[in-house]
Order: structure tokens, then sequence, then C-alpha cells
DNA sequence: GTTTTCACG
DNA sequence: ACGTACGTGAAAACC
């Protein structure tokens, strides 16, 4: 067997990488997709191969010597996107620390080195494989020589090999003459021009035929095709030109040797820290071999005698700060880690006299002993805590959360490489291979590990996030608001809402009836049966089959959605029932079916309201979602009639009115805004008056109507283009809507100019009470990526502040409510709304507790408005 | 696992 | 020329 060489076209294969995988950034804000893309090419080709050389040839930026005798040809290449741009070096620094050698030469392209290197390597014996993009590197195929064009489709890499025959097979000539058919055709992208009149077709049957230019112009007499004849006897000078361009040199003075390539210790420490920086969590599972090293596990313990456990929790009285992560397995303690000094670190499992009851027992001992304890997620933490924990817990991960907003998650391995820079192993390499093997989640060695570094981390972030939360001015907003918030949350989350589970199930069984009628209504008016909800079928049939207007919208094929056939329905009563169908099923699977499947034993839904999720402060609701519970329509109404206040009780439902605006008056400062607001008009047919410049009591509906899109339109981050499809006018209508409500309102025009300028500066956003986003989108050089920055810098500090204004108001009523020692309870969040299960004779006090408390949130230059109704259910109450 | 759609604020 | 309103989560279809 001959040994392999590999050969890679680098900025060939990152440009790929680029093109071909969606652009997206670390949580620094660094592009990453291309470096993402190219790892997984190079890694894909490392696994086929085995190669025993591997070499990357980049170009470097000056003109080469095939280009600098032509150069008037030059420079039609379009000038690098600085996305793709600042990954170029960092690729080079990911090679050099995955030990892969590169090359480039100055006065020659990657091609020439390419060319060069596998004419050395074949003739040393060697079985060659070039890897680019680029099909000009199909003249190198040989027998030894194969070139290989990955192709990245749907995240995908599949990559297409040429040999010698390959090459024959697809364009009919070989890997030589397909110089000459490239001399012929010519090639913009590469700046050879090629003769004019002459095609890929054309360029192919001559070359296929005679072989080589010069041989064509020798015979030229007998090309049948006139234009092919006559182009080529006028241009035989361009031809060759374009040949000299066309062909790689196969000797050039390359610098490295074959045998310094030689590819070993790729998956090393440096490496792995580089893929973690970039944070491509796939590619960690493949640094497992290294990952068993690490200094810090020395100071870890296990810790299982009885004796050992409760003289070392006998010292506790003497402790300051504690590391804290309780291991969960189905829900029960399985153990628990505690660091107690940088090289104390404690797992503890359960096994013998040491029961999950005990552990329990220490925890709150621990917590009423120590100082502080640093634990990653309060709110899941106290279900184990009985003991009073009063300015005594910190919680890393909402510290960190509010450090970088943009994570998906706050992990210990996020957090040590973030704030105490220094790497851990995270989950997935601790437990590698995992998916395949289950036993390693069993594995007592990895399941210490894993606690304990989780402590370890704990233990070691309290000061860096302090500090740095401190330094930011965060410091108020995370004691003030975020952790008293947690406890709120966790109480809602305890108590959870009643839903009637056997209203749900009628109403599914409802809906399921309606589901059955349209789906024989619509088979039989589309002829056959098909998936409704299948978006690429029902395009098919409604555009091609049905032949109706519309064209393409998706990268995948036609859009099918709501506002697509809203606009089909009047002509096409067919639409109209693909659109209940639509209501129907979603209502049903999402709704009936999906809430029915988290009703607990007691009757009720606890979901999780999440604080560590949203980009803008807001909380977020999941298993299941209680913050999008259908409400627009009568039909979609009837589930929030399944929300019950238990026995006894009522619900009392609390809105803040038009919040985000009344915030961005007070922002603003807009004189006429605040006016408007202090009159207690209705704000939006006062701007309606204002920018269509009419008396306020001859705005009509469809005026306020519009102005109301403009408003909400202003709170998103205006853009024409935004507005004009919201309100299916033309975008030079909705342009100048814009113009005119900037006009009648110029103080908020100021301030959303101030709000983008000022986070272009700083990189992020503000809250009125300190909350910031990072909005890395503003330094992008991409028009459409820049463009939503901006709007995401008018966006986050009103819809931030919002948030913010309403986590006062909860943790100021759930204290009031307990102050005033009630037994009502908060029990749902959605945004700008608060919903209390209210005890009959409590009533007047919680409704006076919400509004008082929701009201005095802040104190802004408008007053805040809020409406509360009693009912007893959701539906009513609202 | 990604794409599309749609529910809410 | 580009191609979107801001912030979420869940389900179905498709690959």
């Amino acid at each position: 067997m001959r040994d392999k060489l590999v050969l890679i076209d680098g900025h060939s294969i990152l440009n790929r990488a680029f093109y071909g995988v969606p652009d997206f950034t670390n949580s620094e804000g660094t592009h990453t997709n291309a470096i993402f893309g190219f790892l997984n090419i190079l890694f894909k080709i490392i696994d086929e191969e085995n190669p025993k050389y591997l070499c990357v040839a980049f170009d470097v930026h000056q003109p080469t010597f095939r280009h600098e005798m032509y150069k008037e040809y030059k420079g039609t290449r379009k000038p690098m996107l600085p996305e793709l741009k600042q990954q170029v070096p960092l690729m080079k620094e990911m090679l050099k620390a995955l030990n892969i050698k590169t090359t480039e030469l100055a006065g020659f392209e990657a091609d020439d080195i390419l060319g060069t290197l596998s004419k050395a390597g074949e003739e040393q014996g060697l079985e060659v494989s070039v890897i680019s993009g680029d099909r000009d590197l199909l003249q190198l195929a040989t027998e030894h020589v194969k070139i290989r064009i990955p192709k990245t489709k749907k995240g995908k890499t599949e990559i297409e090999d040429y040999n010698v025959t390959q090459v024959l097979e697809k364009y009919s000539v070989t890997p030589k003459e397909f110089i000459d058919v490239k001399a012929l055709m010519g090639d913009s992208s590469d700046n050879i021009p090629g003769v004019p009149g002459i095609g890929e077709k054309g360029a192919t049957t001559i070359i296929s035929e005679y072989g080589s230019i010069e041989n064509a112009f020798e015979h030229a007499d007998d090309i049948k095709n006139k234009r092919n004849r006559e182009a080529l006897k006028e241009h035989f000078d361009m031809a060759q030109m374009s040949k000299t361009l066309a062909t790689i040199n196969t000797s050039v003075p390359v610098e490295v040797k074959i045998s310094d390539c030689v590819l070993e210790d790729m998956f090393n420490k440096e490496a792995l820290a580089m893929v973690k920086k970039f944070e491509f969590k796939s590619m960690i599972s493949k640094f497992d071999s290294i990952s068993t090293e690490n200094t810090f596990e020395e100071n870890f313990k296990i810790m299982e005698d009885f004796g050992e456990v409760e003289n070392l929790l006998s010292e506790i009285q003497k402790l300051k700060k504690v590391g804290l992560f309780i291991d969960l397995n189905n829900d029960e303690i399985r153990g628990i880690s505690i660091t107690i000094s940088d090289d104390e670190t404690y797992y503890i499992p359960v096994s013998g006299f040491i029961t999950g009851e005990y552990l329990k027992e220490k925890l709150n001992y621990i917590v009423s002993n120590a100082v502080e304890v640093s634990v990653n997620d309060i709110k899941s933490n106290l279900r184990f805590v009985e003991t009073e924990t009063e300015n005594k817990l910190f919680d890393a991960g909402i510290a960190a959360y509010l450090l970088n907003p943009l994570k998906s998650t706050y992990e210990y391995d996020d957090i040590a490489r973030d704030y105490l820079e220094f790497e851990v192993p995270a989950y997935d390499e601790i437990f590698a291979n995992y998916k395949k093997d289950k036993s390693v989640l069993e594995n007592i060695d990895n399941i210490s590990k894993y606690a304990s570094y989780n402590s370890y981390v704990l233990y070691k972030s309290i000061e860096p996030l302090k500090e740095k939360l401190e330094n930011e001015g965060m410091i108020d907003l995370y004691e003030k608001i975020e952790v008293p918030l947690t406890y709120a949350l966790y109480d809602m989350e305890k108590t959870g809402i009643k839903v009637e589970a056997d209203s749900l199930k009628e109403y599914g069984d409802k809906l399921a009836e309606s589901i059955k009628t349209l789906e024989e209504e619509i088979y039989k008016e589309a002829g056959h049966e098909f998936k409704i909800n299948s978006p690429k079928q029902l395009g098919e049939i409604l555009f091609n089959e049905m032949g109706l207007p519309g064209g393409k919208k998706t990268k995948t094929g036609y859009s099918t959605s709501a506002d697509v056939l809203e606009k089909l329905k009047p002509d096409y009563p067919f639409v109209e029932k693909i659109l209940s169908y639509r209501q129907v099923t979603k209502l049903k699977s999402t709704y009936a079916d999906g809430l029915a499947g988290f009703i607990e034993e007691d009757g009720r839904i606890h979901g999780k309201f999440n604080q560590t999720i949203t980009a803008t402060g807001r909380i977020s609701s999941t298993d299941p979602n209680l913050q999008n519970i259908p409400v627009r329509t009568a039909l979609g109404r009837e589930v929030r009639k399944v929300f019950v206040p238990k026995e006894g009780c009522v619900f009392v439902d609390a809105d803040y009115s038009q919040i985000e605006l009344r915030i961005l008056a007070h922002m603003s400062d807009d004189e006429n805004l605040i006016n408007a607001y202090k009159e207690a008009k209705d704000i939006h047919q006062s701007t309606a008056s204002l920018v269509f410049n009419v008396p306020l009591d001859e705005v009509t509906k469809e005026q306020r109507s519009n102005a109301k899109a403009v408003n909400f339109g202003i709170v998103y981050g205006i853009s024409s283009f935004g507005l004009s499809q919201d309100l299916s006018i033309s975008r030079k209508e909705a342009d100048k809507y814009i113009k005119d409500y900037f006009v009648s309102y110029p103080g908020v025009k100021k301030y959303l100019d101030d709000a983008v300028e000022s986070a272009k500066e700083k990189g992020y956003s503000v809250t009125l009470f300190g909350r910031r986003r990072p909005i890395p989108e503003l330094k992008s050089g991409n028009f459409m990526q820049k463009s939503f920055g901006e709007r995401v810098a008018m966006n986050a500090p009103i819809q931030g502040t919002a948030a913010d204004i309403m986590k006062i108001a909860m943790i100021n009523v759930d204290k009031a409510l307990k102050e005033q020692n009630l037994k009502s309870k908060i029990v749902l969040q959605v945004h700008d709304e608060l919903l209390v299960e209210a005890y009959k004779d409590e009533v007047e006090q919680v409704k006076q507790i919400l509004v008082d408390n929701m009201k005095n949130a802040a104190d802004l230059r408008v007053a805040l408005e809020v409406e509360v109704e009693v009912g007893n259910n959701w539906n009513e109450a609202h």
C-alpha cells in the first residue's frame, strides 16, 4: 500500500466553508462558521484517508507571477468580507495548534504549490489527494493523484472525487486537456478571459476532438460550428494567453518538504483549547484521549466513609465559602460535591449509611453554617434546602447570564473559560461516548469528576463574577432583582396552575372532529390525499397542481405561511380551509394534547420559568410554554377556559397597559409622546392624529390601526420594509409613515439614533436598570446583519426595561402577599401580565397589591397603568 | 438535527 | 443588490 499525502487548498476550502455553513459567532462575537466548516471537512478527510502526510497551502495576497504578466485582468474578484477575513488568521492558528503544516509562497498561488507538491508526492511513490473547491485543479489528476471537491449542503459535507477516469466521464476530456477547455471557455472567477463566443459546450467539443488549442488552431478550418471556428481564428492569441493563465505551475520553489508534513499529535491540549474557544461543542469529543490529563483532579477526592464525612462536616462552621453541586439521578440525590478550599474538593456519593436523606440534612447544615454557598441555579437547588438562605446563596449561572445573556448555556465549563481563565473538561468530555455506551454515565469516576469540577468552579467563580458585575454596574441588578426574583419564580413553579383535564380532553375531541371534516373537504378539492401540514406538499399542490398565483419565497420552495395564504383567501376559498386546518391542528397538537401531558397528579401544571435564556432579560417559559396560550381567536381562547383557580379561589389578572411605549416616552423624553400619555389620550389615535395631520376626533379606524402598527414598529426598531410587510403597503408609503412619525415625535427619533450610536460605540445596549445586551452584529460588514444589530439596539433597551420593571413588580407583589399573610399566589407571568390565584376573601387585597406594586415598580415620566380583572378561569380574567 | 409554521408578548 | 420587523417555545415534516 502506498502512503497517502493530502494537500489542501486553504483559501478555497475556507471560502467554501464560509458560504456553505450558516453564519454564526461564538459568544465573544467572533465569526467562526468558516473555521467550523473547514475543520469538518478536514476531519472527514483524515477519517477517510488516514494520510501519513498532510499540508495546507494558502495564497499570499500579492500579485502572483501568472497574473503579474496580465495585470489588466486582475481586480474583478470581490474583496473578502470582513466576517471571512477575520477567520483567516484564526484558521492558521488553529492549524498550527493541530500541528498541521501550512505553506504559502510569495509570488505564487496556492494552486501552484499544490501542483508542485502533488507532482513531487507522486514521484516519491505516494498516493495523493488534493482537496479544493476549485475545479481548476482537475488538471492535476493522474493515476496516483485524485482531486476531491467537498460540498457542504444542509450541514453535511459530501465529497466529489475526480481521478483521470472520472474527469473524462464528467467532462469528456482528460485532465491535461481540461486546461485547454478552460483556455477556450474562460473563467471569470479566475480572471481568465478565454475566447469570446466560445462557451463550455463549444470548448469541450473542440478539445475532445483536437486535444489542444494549438492542434485545434491548426485544423481550425475543420471546425464545424461557424461561430466557434471564427472565434478561435480571430482570438487565438487570447486562447494562448488564457492557457498560460490556466496552467498550474508544477515546479515552483516550495520551501516545505513532504517529510515535514507528517501528520501527528493533532488532538493536543492547545488545539482543544482553541476548539473550546470557538465553542465547537460537537468537536470536543475528538479530543477524548487527552481530556483525561488534568491538573485539578488530584485535588478531587471521593469520600464514601461515613466517619470521614461526619468528621469533614464537623469542621464546616469555620467555613467562609463553599462551592456546592447536587448530583441528581432521576430527580433523586445521588451524591453531592463540595469545595471548601482551593485544594479540598469532595464528592460524597450516596452509599451505605450515607443516604439521600442524610445528605439532604448535611446540605442544610452546610448552608446554615457557611457564610456563602455558590451554586449554579438557585431555583433548581431550592427544593433540597429547608433552612433559611437569605443572602447566602450565590447563583453563578445568573451572574454569568447577566454578564453575557447571549450564551445558550452557563455550565461550569463555560464559566471557567470565560471568567477563571482556565479550561476544564465539559460534560461531553467527561462522559465521552455516552451516547453509544450508557455505562459511562454510571461510572463513579466520571460522576465524581463531573460533580467535583462543578463545585470547584462554583467555589472559584464567586469573586471574579461579583467583581465583573460590580465593574459593569450590574451588581444591584443581580442582588436586588435577579436573586429575589429567582425565589419568586421558585414559588410559582412549585405552586403550578390548575388545569381541568376533562374539559381539555373534550376540547381535544371537538377539535379532532373538526380536523376530520376539514381533512375530507381538503382531500376532495385537491383530488387526492396528502400531508396538509407539509409545506412542501402543500406548496406543490397549491402553486403547481392547482395553479394558484404566488412564487417562491423560501430556500427550499414555496412559502405557504399564513400571510401568503391570507392574501389568496378572498379568491380561493380552498386556502381558507387550509388555514382553518392549520389552526385547528395547531390547537390540538400543541395545546389540547400537549398540555394534557403536563398535568401532574395534583391536577396542576408546574411549568418552568427560565431566567437565563433571553437576550433582553425577559423570562421564558418551557415544559410547557405557558406564555403562548392562545388568546387572539375565539376557538383558541377556549384553551384559556381550562386554566382555573382551585376550590375557594378566583383568578385576579393584572396587565400593564402599553408598557413598552410608556418606557419609550420616558427614555426618549419626547414632549409629544409624554403629553399624550399625561392627557390620557388613546395613544394610537393620538399618534394617528399627529402623523396623518387630522384633528383627534376625525381619525378614522384605519388611520388608528395604521398608527398602531407604526407604534409597534418603532418599538421593534423600525424599518420601512418591515412596516410595509405588516401593513401590506409599499415601501415608499411605509417610509412616509415613518418620516411623518419622526416629525411628530422628534424626541423619539433622536433617542433611537442615540441608542444605535451608543450601542455601536460600546458594543452593547443598556436598560434603565443597567442590564446589558451585547450586539456583535453592529460590527458586521454584512448589511443585513448590521441592520439587524441596529434594530436590536433600538428594541433591547425598551423590551429589557419592561422586563426589569415586571421583575421588580413580581418581587414586590410576592413580598406583599407574604407580608400581609395572604395565601393567594402568583401562578403565571406573561411578560406584561401577572395571574394570581386568589382566595375569595383576599380578592380586594390582592387587587390592591397587584395594582400598587406594578404601578410603582418604576418611577417614569409617564405613569404606568395597570388593568386588573377577576374571573373564574383565565379567559374570563383576561 | 434542521426547516417551517404558528402560538404568545 | 442585499432581504427583515423585536423577543420567545413547540410540533410536524423531512432528511
